[in-house]
Parts: structure tokens; C-alpha cells; sequence
DNA sequence: CATGTGGTTAACAATTTGATAATATGGGAA
DNA sequence: TTCCCATATTATCAAATTGTTAACCACATG
């Protein structure tokens, strides 16, 4: 299973923000909230949110005005950025779907469809073949080949990655270094002991984490 | 430009049909037509359109029945389908978008955002497999085979210039000489290993830029 | 036929990686 | 405490991988 989903919703009128925060956490989703445009902007810098429900019309800057300004970052190029409005003004719409966004809910929010379009959406986005595995700040990149901690990427090489890919597919659990060998390594190869905890070493030097945990006379395991 | 695309339209209201096939092809899409959900169907095989939009209350078969049976051919499981149907009923629209649609487009049609759903609907899907690549400064086009970089135009042998094509196509993705020697040269072909690094070291001095990055044991990645 | 381009390969240099040996550390049992 | 054992750490070296250059062949073109 991959991780839960961050949302972002920016709202000026704290009731809608409540409906939709409460339904989607109900559903399962991690959600931030924001009461303007500014702010918007600074939850979303601060805790990098699978997808943003924005509204359009705000006081200050607004959400057309917000979702120009993350795209331009790369950060969020690919993220996913929904609309918000009222179902009269048509003109904005248009201009919200020209921007960059991803889709467009009208108000008033329909529950049910607010959850499904959310939900359409992060289906549609998994098809693409994502190959990451997330946990905490630490993401894990198997397409990339790339560990990324708090924002910084971190360059493992290919043993090292391979053996932290493993363990952390499994948080808790204990992998045995038979499992370990056979898993890394395949069942041809034959290496000593200490090889392993070599490249244990050189993950826990690297990604300065404490997440690998050893158990003695068992094996390792990943856990935050 | 990527060559125009095709919309298959099917609702049982001629009215309907004719105004968004109106729209859409004053928009430049080619537009292909059905009155119910077999001859949906039969046109969507014929044709392959790239967006296939459904009325959902069809006589006959539905839309979301159509939908379902598209999405199992393999040749529908990545195209866009998406819903049409009256804004009140609630539960057909959430089942429709569960079924695996892509968006959903309530009555009464409103032209304007009719035809920007639709735009968004490829600009987000173009950001995948499209003929022209743009990453920053550099400009990759598959159908000229032509690689611009910073205004420049520079000349990549047929070799070059696919190898970058195929790791431009997903940057950021490592991929593996295999996949390389599959994608560039074909299953049939056999070639030495150092034949990708030449390739790649010819690149990168012909692009006077760091976008091709090793990934030592495993393969290259493009990125900027 | 001379020339140029594209594609492949061989040969060697440069670099990185991974395995091992040697040694240190730390927790638990006697 | 002292010993034992499993793991941690460190440095080192061999092996694996990639980079670079030049040479070669095929083929098209004038």
C-alpha cells in the first residue's frame, strides 16, 4: 500500500473548509487547511501536499493567483491542483482550467462526489506507474533510484539502495540475512557476513537517520 | 504540433450530439459521433479515439456499461473517457466515476467549459507521450528530429537523438541498458555494451549540458 | 572513386563499487 | 569482572562498471 495522502484545502469560509477537511479525513487522507491565498502558499511549501483544493475566490491573493505561483516551482509542477468555485461564474472556471489545474469542483460540495473526484484522481495519478515508497519524511524512488530526506536527495549506490529498498518494503518487519542475501544479493552469489552490515554502515552514515534497527542475532529491520 | 485528436461522442439526444460536435470541432478536434452505446462500441474499435465522451443515460447500453467494457480491452485502458449526464442524479455520477472514468461533465452543456475540460483533460496527458519534449531550455522534437537547445538547433544522429528522446521521455526515471538496447535498438540486435556509453558521451558533448546522469550498476537517467 | 556520416567495436584509462580482513565495541552470561 | 559472541567500524584492494579515444566498416552522395 502506498502512503497516506497529504491534502492541502484553501478556503475563506471556514464551513466549507470543515465539510470537505471532515469528509476526507473520514476517508482516510491526512488534511491541511488554509484560510487564505498567503497561506495557502506557505502549507503548501511547508508540508508538500499530494494535491490542493483551492478556492478561487479569496480575499488577497487568489486561488488562480496561488496555483500560478506553485507551478512555476518545481516542486509542484507535478502535483495535482483542483478549483474550487461557485457554479455561476463561468469565466473564471475557464480560466482555472487553462492555468493548470486538474480539475474543478463546484460548490456547493456534494460530498459523495467530492470524495470520488479526489479519489478518481490519485487513481488516475498511481496508473502512472509510481514506484515510490514513502514514509515520513524519507521518500524512496525504486524508478529513480534516488532516497530522498526532508527535501535533500541522497545518492545510494546500487547494493545500498537495493538493501534499504528491501527493508524499508516492509517496515517492522524483521528480515532475516538469509532473506537479506537472497533477496539483494540472489541465491548464486555467496558472501560473507560482514558484507551485510557494511552496507547497513554505509545507509546509516549516509541518510544521517536512525531507521534501521538491528536485531540481534535475527537480522534488521526498518522502522522510524 | 501533435497531430489532432480524436473525441468520440455518444448520447441518444441529436441536439446534444450536434452542439458539442460543433464546439469541439471549431476547437480543431475530430469528432466522430454515436446515438447509443453499441454503436459507441463499434465506432470506438473502428476509430480509437483518443477521448471518448458517454452520455450516461443511453437506451440500450449506458454509458457506464459501455465504460466497463471498453476499460477491458487493453486498447482502452489508457484512453479518456469521460461522463455526460444531469446534474441531479447524484449516484449514477459517483458510480461513473468509480466505473473508471476520467471526468465528469454535468447538463446542461456549457460550451466554453465543455471545451476546456477537454483541453485540460490532454494538456494533462501530454505530459507524457507527446511528439514535441520540452525540459527547460531544451526542446526535443520526435516528429523533426530536431533538438533545440537555448535557440540553437543541433543535429543528433538517428541514434543520438532517440537514445535522448527515450530518456527525456520520463526524466528523472533510471533506465537500465537492457531497456535501452530494447527501446533504441530493437530485440533482434545485438551490440556491445560500450556501444550506450558512446552513444551517451556524444550526446553529452554535442548538448553542451549536464542532463544525462549515470547511475552506476544500473543505467542513465535524463535530468536537468 | 573520393568523401563524409553514422554506427559499432576494441583497447585502454578512470572511476566506483563491493567484499574482505582486521579490529573495535557492547551486551549478556558465567 | 571477564569472557564470549554478534555486530560495528575502518581501511584496503580487487572486481566491476563506465568513460574516452581511435579505428574500422557500411553506406550514401556527389
Amino acid at each position: 500500500m502506498s502512503s497516506v495522502k497529504k491534502i492541502l484545502i484553501a478556503d475563506d469560509e471556514p464551513d466549507i473548509l470543515e465539510i470537505i477537511q471532515f469528509n476526507l479525513q473520514a476517508e482516510g487522507y491526512e488534511v491541511i487547511t488554509a484560510k487564505n491565498g498567503d497561506e495557502a502558499i506557505d502549507q503548501a511549501k511547508r508540508h508538500l501536499p499530494d494535491l490542493i483544493i483551492l478556492d478561487i475566490m479569496m480575499p488577497g491573493k487568489n486561488g488562480i493567483d496561488v496555483c500560478n505561483i506553485l507551478r512555476m516551482q518545481p516542486a509542484f509542477k507535478e502535483k495535482l491542483i483542483v478549483f474550487l468555485s461557485a457554479l455561476s461564474d463561468e469565466g473564471t472556471e475557464i480560466r482555472g482550467l487553462e492555468t493548470g489545474a486538474d480539475d474543478y469542483i463546484t460548490k456547493p460540495i456534494r460530498p459523495k462526489i467530492l470524495i470520488s473526484k479526489v479519489n478518481a484522481l490519485f487513481r488516475r495519478l498511481n496508473k502512472e506507474g509510481n514506484n515510490i515508497l514513502q514514509h515520513g519524511d524519507l521518500k524512496i524512488d525504486r524508478e529513480k533510484y534516488i532516497i530522498n530526506y526532508q527535501g535533500n536527495d541522497i545518492i545510494l549506490a546500487r547494493k545500498e539502495f537495493e538493501l534499504l529498498a528491501l527493508l524499508a518494503s516492509k517496515p517492522g518487519k524483521v528480515f532475516l540475512r538469509n532473506e537479506i542475501l537472497n533477496q539483494v544479493w540472489g541465491t548464486e552469489v555467496i558472501v560473507g557476513d560482514r558484507t551485510i552490515d557494511v552496507h547497513i554502515r554505509k545507509i546509516r552514515q549516509k541518510l544521517d537517520l536512525d531507521c534501521i534497527t538491528t536485531v540481534k542475532g535475527v537480522g534488521y529491520k526498518f522502522e522510524l
